[in-house]
RNA sequence: UCCCCGCUAGCUCAGUUGGUUAGAGCACCGGACUGUUAAUCCGGGUGUCGUUGGUUCGAGUCCAACGCGGGGAGCCA
């Protein structure tokens, strides 16, 4: 089915610059409300691009008067306008149609002044963009993030709604830390000392624990919604608040779990490509080259599968030197998962059974005794985008590594009570959003992935 | 949290072994010109050299602390 998502109006008075460049036809009435993009004068003929966020393309506006040199000084960079005129047949190059218009019909709804304006004609740093992360939206660069941030959100919801799943809106605010272990914000009231809840409560580090019970209900649910770890991380692949997408399917193991994921991943990405194709050449061109068709070749194909077990022989026999060690036991740090996606197999590969102390206490233990059944999936240029498992589903068997791992039965009364009442095998995984939309990007920054980044030290805005 | 790098005009940067009045491109301002497309041409420098302290006759330049930013690592998604 192709989305025509431009279809209808914005609004009953106005339509979108996106949908009237489909939509126009030489001769009607024109009106557009929008930013001016640039502006170029001359004694007899003027030129305006105007944008308002609903395509990466502009519309040329053309003045055949001159404008008053009060209104032109009012025409600068990022002046709010509305302009009616008639569309023409565009003798220019650069585009079909275009508007004309006189200087009467361009009014002038809020001006900027172009040397007090923080942002320029020209080509503009990311970081200097960070520090003014209030007026970045309106760049080039960042209308294609944010639209195809929006796009992507979409196409991840109807992969699951096209598969009956239901979106579970799982709580903000957690009672315990799902992990076991990582650095959690609590939630308190100032100046309180007694718990709002009655008891310690964080942001939420995931909705997992909380999702399997509506998966032991409705058999296949998802959660999609923002997520807190106060870890001092300071890299470009780490953000103290991000977005994760949790899927949970009931009557199913690592297979099904993998299955899915590979689905996934595929699905949402030629989706994503395929809605935003004229925000992703810009991606391609500016960001990163030839992102568009790397991701295509990375999901064209199967995903590669190996085990962690086969993982570090494979490292082994690369006759490689890595900075940390590696073998059986050894964790798989960012140089190894690189050499793995990068260079061995060039493209997605799921790892699986990890030896159960690198994860968590959930995981379903195989008949080893050493290994759990997890899986990562990792690609090139980003390393880890997934990590998922079969959940452990035996009741004697999740509470005895309860109890290995020092941690206190009675914290998990609820959710050993799933194992208890019509227990089923069942799993899933977890996707970094803004991870999953730097790998389709290009984007190397997760501060510039999501509209206000919060990182150690920084909260602005 | 650890390691490395940076901080000079609105932006991106140059600035010599420490030396007198601080440099470029773009942006911006003024003018010219043009159915233009990040237009083009001519003219104009708009500055608390991150902050504080120190060394020195003299600091953008050397030293220290702090702040902010970036890259990498760990942790992870």
């Amino acid at each position: 089915m192709r989305l025509e998502l431009s279809m209808s109006p914005t609004s009953a008075r106005r339509s979108s610059i996106d949908h009237l460049l489909q939509h126009a036809e030489p001769g009607q009435p024109a009106r557009i409300e929008g930013w001016i993009k640039t502006s170029r004068f001359s004694k007899n003929v003027s030129f305006l691009h105007v944008f308002d966020g609903s395509s990466p393309r502009t519309v040329q506006v053309v003045l055949s008067e001159p404008p008053s040199e009060d209104l032109k000084g009012r025409l600068g960079i990022h002046s709010a306008v509305r302009v009616q005129g008639t569309w023409v047949a565009s003798p220019g190059g650069e585009q079909a149609l275009e508007i004309q218009a006189t200087p009467e019909q361009v009014q002038v709804i809020g001006p900027t002044d172009p040397s007090a304006y923080p942002i320029q004609k020209k080509r503009t740093s990311l970081e200097h963009l960070r520090t003014i992360a209030h007026l970045r939206p309106r760049t080039n660069t960042f209308q294609a993030t944010f639209r195809v941030r929006n796009a992507l959100s979409w196409q991840i919801h109807r992969f699951f709604q096209e598969r009956g799943f239901l979106w579970i809106h799982t709580p903000i605010i957690a009672a315990s830390d799902t992990e076991g272990a990582g650095e959690l914000f609590s939630v308190e009231v100032p100046g309180q000392s007694e718990p709002f809840f009655g008891r310690p409560t964080y942001l939420t580090v995931s909705g997992q624990l909380q999702v399997e019970c509506f998966a032991q209900a409705f058999s296949n649910v998802y959660t999609f919604g923002p997520t807190f770890r106060a870890e001092n991380s300071n890299t470009a692949r780490h953000a103290n608040e991000f977005w994760m997408i949790e899927p949970e399917i009931a009557f199913a193991d690592l297979d099904d779990v993998i299955a899915l994921a590979e689905d996934f991943v595929r699905q949402i990405s030629l989706a994503t490509l395929e809605q935003c194709a004229q925000d992703f050449e810009l991606f391609d061109r500016f960001v990163e080259k030839g992102v568009v068709q790397a991701v295509r070749s990375s999901v064209d194909k199967p995903f590669a599968r190996i085990t962690y077990r086969e993982a570090q022989e494979l490292l082994q026999q690369s006759g490689r030197s890595f900075e940390y060690p590696i073998g059986f036991g050894q964790a798989l740090q960012a140089e190894h998962e690189r050499f793995l996606a990068e260079e061995y197999f060039k493209g997605p590969v799921f790892v699986t059974d990890y030896p159960k102390e690198q994860k968590a206490f959930y995981m379903r233990q195989n008949d080893d005794g050493l290994t759990v059944a997890a899986t990562d999936l990792l690609v090139p240029r980003l390393g880890e985008i997934i990590g998922g498992s079969q959940r452990e589903e035996r009741l004697d068997q999740l509470k005895r590594r309860i109890v290995e791992l020092g941690m206190e039965p009675d914290d998990y009364a609820w959710y050993l009570d799933l194992r208890r009442f019509g227990s089923v095998p069942h799993g899933g995984f977890g996707l970094g959003f803004e991870r999953m939309l730097m790998w389709l990007t290009g984007i190397k920054n997760i501060r510039d992935a999501i509209p206000f980044p919060r990182t150690p030290g920084s909260a602005a805005y």
